[in-house]
DNA sequence: TCTGAAAATGGACCTTT
DNA sequence: AAAGGTCCATTTTCAGA
């Protein structure tokens, strides 16, 4: 499961997710690592899966979704294909940029990017109020995104 | 605020955030741009601040963080510099992934990633007990992480 | 839009542990 | 064998005509 990463690999990966443009040769220099071995480890950790992908973080405001929202979801069923059915929902909603399925007083936590409170009225009927087995949903609307990110401790100190 | 991006700039961002290793090449096939366009429209989203940043997205299981969790927590008082003084430190905490200061039944929801229970609960003493202005806490551990990413929707449908 | 220089990537090959 | 380093070919980026 957990790969064995060494304090090379470690620090890769604590620049790489800050940002991804580094060259290879700068991570070298940061890394103490030749260039070609900062080619291979990367290599490596991305066949591994360690690095699951590269990606652009788009500033919501500036593409018009500026509001960020919670979502919490209590469903009235937890059979197997009705609970895999709304997974498919929340996975396939653009706007939802993320969802854990979760264990307490909730059943679904998901994150929302939307343009306007309208938009998100609209989303609650197509997602919650128009699917049977949503017993009850809360709502909280972010007024500061403190911290974006999916960001992953590597503890550089082994 | 929202810049104007017109419909090479939207399908240059819907694959750009699913993909930032595409070279412009295969981005200009794709959009119907030449590599040249390609590479002066990525320079100004960047510019702009569209894009905020690249990043290498790792694996939480592969690196030892298999435990997501999603904790909600309400202040004492939201004088302005106890507020500020809190973000800070949810800001720095690297186990946490994304801090949202909401309206509603709660002030933050917090997400998590970390090694175990163990640590979740050190965590907790720290962050959240040990803080006066910590009126109460929820705790939902995730079961599923049906869908994790910051993807903002650009409807490539004007 | 095309062309070409500069930069970055990634393979070949040899060396070290 | 496994991993590092140097060097070199290929690919990619990116600016100027």
């Amino acid at each position: 499961m957990a790969t064995t990463l060494d304090v090379f690999d470690r620090k890769l990966l604590a620049e790489v997710q800050r940002d991804a443009q580094l060259p290879q040769n700068e991570l070298g220099v940061r890394g103490n690592l030749s260039t070609a071995a900062v080619n291979r480890r990367l290599r490596r950790l991305a066949e591994d899966g360690v690095i699951d992908r590269y990606a652009a973080i788009v500033s919501p405001e500036k593409v018009g979704c500026p509001l960020t929202i919670v979502s919490m979801v209590e469903v009235e069923s937890e059979q197997i294909d009705l609970l895999d059915s709304m997974k498919r929902t929340f996975e396939q909603c653009p706007q939802i940029q993320q969802c854990y399925y979760v264990a307490g007083e909730w059943d679904f936590v998901l994150i929302l990017t939307v343009r306007d409170m309208e938009q998100y009225t609209d989303l609650t009927r197509q997602l919650f109020f128009s699917n049977n087995n949503v017993k009850r949903f809360k709502t909280l609307v972010s007024m500061s995104r403190v911290k974006v990110g999916l960001g992953v401790p590597v503890d550089i100190a082994e």
